[in-house]
DNA sequence: CGACAAGTTGATGTTACTCAAAAGTGGTGG
DNA sequence: CCACCACTTTTGAGTAACATCAACTTGTCG
């Protein structure tokens, strides 16, 4: 954990903040303060601990997080990803403990979330709306764990992705960055690495889906969509409110 | 949804949310008023619809509530409860509309939860926490559901439960009610109901638990807390904060 | 008592896991 | 440039856990 003074203002980072509510002026400027100071964490270093104090409110400018349980004997679960442009804590600050360890899967840039400093400036509603989203994305995962096929886990958590990676510009004709291992991708769906090396496969042959070299293509959305009964979590309406 | 005037207290009520934090007489005397109005749901009935405008935020008084989501082929994942003592819609408040479907799994009874007027005072604290355990029972749900056996998921879920129904004092001699059907936990744990059925019957031979005419019995608590690595969410150490 | 939901049982099928090894990939230093 | 290493991906064969299907039994409540 090393501060930076270097600015190098990092793509799709305030994107995201800026889609989920109208920012300010004054919004922006308070995100272009906060990002000077920024911390680094290395892939596969843990960025928090559970049970150990939580972190200040974050925003993550680059890379892959995600919140994981390791069990006594060695299996692993992910329980969710922070991905670019996604806030770490901004929920429930307050609470002293993380309730869950955080670790990088690819080397991760943060800053610190500048304070909202009343109920409705932007960045306060912002910060309400990514919460929200964070949450219905544990939601998702459930029902994706608990009802669905080997096929339709991929399927649906490779949508999610690409749904939460384009609020922060990073998806181009459908295709975006995808760094996990599949062992990573085996330990997030609940199944063995084996299990989801054939089941790529298959909707490679499909000609669904390819995945390689850390990007992820989607050659048919719209059937991978059908598939699983593809709900997108609408930002827009929630920012209705 | 109809409003009743009778004032029953109901047991264990908030008795939860006087666990979670110290709570002046004021804050008492507000959930007094509050508990004055309240809805009845009968079960299986939904009590807010996904998509539709949320709830304002509530108190559940008496019975179990759950979160749940539909598959368009008839599956169903249930993704988290509401036990008597929770809150429902604590933590979003703001956000327009409902991310999941809840429905009432036994009558319900809710209350309005009295609005906390600062941040300091204890009902604020209680909300606080009770949120954060909230979003903890989220992160255990998908370790379960990702990662755990049949018969891990039982030992675990049901640990869960006691914990929570313990904090609203309706856990006697690790005896407590737990009144659904073997379908509503095959669809909280992602299996089929065959498949629990066979599996209690096993922690029932194995002198481990009794679930039996809408009550749960631990007989083993501690072999059960040693196979699945129990670990209490420790509302202790939130309030601490 | 009758009817309907919930629980139980048996036989069989399938998905995903396990174990083990081979082949590919990328980074490093000589 | 190559040799080497660690890691990841891929493949095969055998297995276990859980699902499916269908019937039968028990419990509950009018």
């Amino acid at each position: 954990v090393k501060a930076d003074p270097s600015p190098t203002p990092a793509k799709g980072s305030f994107a995201r903040l800026a889609a989920l509510a109208r920012l300010s002026g004054e919004d922006l400027q308070a995100l272009e303060r906060a990002a000077h100071s920024r911390s680094r964490f290395h892939a596969q270093r843990e960025i928090v601990s559970e049970n150990a104090p939580a972190l200040p409110p974050s925003i993550v400018l680059e890379g892959w997080a995600c919140r994981v349980r390791e069990f006594p004997d060695g299996r692993r679960q992910i329980l969710g990803f922070l991905l670019p442009g996604e806030l770490i804590g901004g929920r429930h600050h307050g609470q002293p403990l993380a309730t869950t360890t955080i670790m990088a899967l690819t080397p991760v840039t943060l800053c610190p979330a500048p304070a909202r400093e009343h109920g409705e400036d932007g960045l306060a509603k912002a910060y309400a709306v990514s919460s929200a989203l964070e949450e219905s994305y544990l939601y998702r995962h459930i029902a994706r764990l608990g009802r669905m096929s080997a096929y339709e886990r991929l399927a649906d958590w490779i949508l999610e992705i690409r749904e939460r990676l384009a609020l922060a510009e990073l998806v181009t004709a459908n295709a975006f960055p995808m760094p996990l291992t599949q062992e990573a991708l085996a330990d997030t769906l609940g199944l063995t690495s084996v299990h989801v090396n054939r089941t790529l496969q298959l909707m490679r042959r499909e000609g669904l889906v390819e995945i390689r070299s850390g990007t992820a293509r989607l050659i048919e959305p719209a059937h991978l969509e059908a598939m699983v009964d593809y709900r997108p979590a609408r930002a827009g309406d929630l920012r209705a409110g």
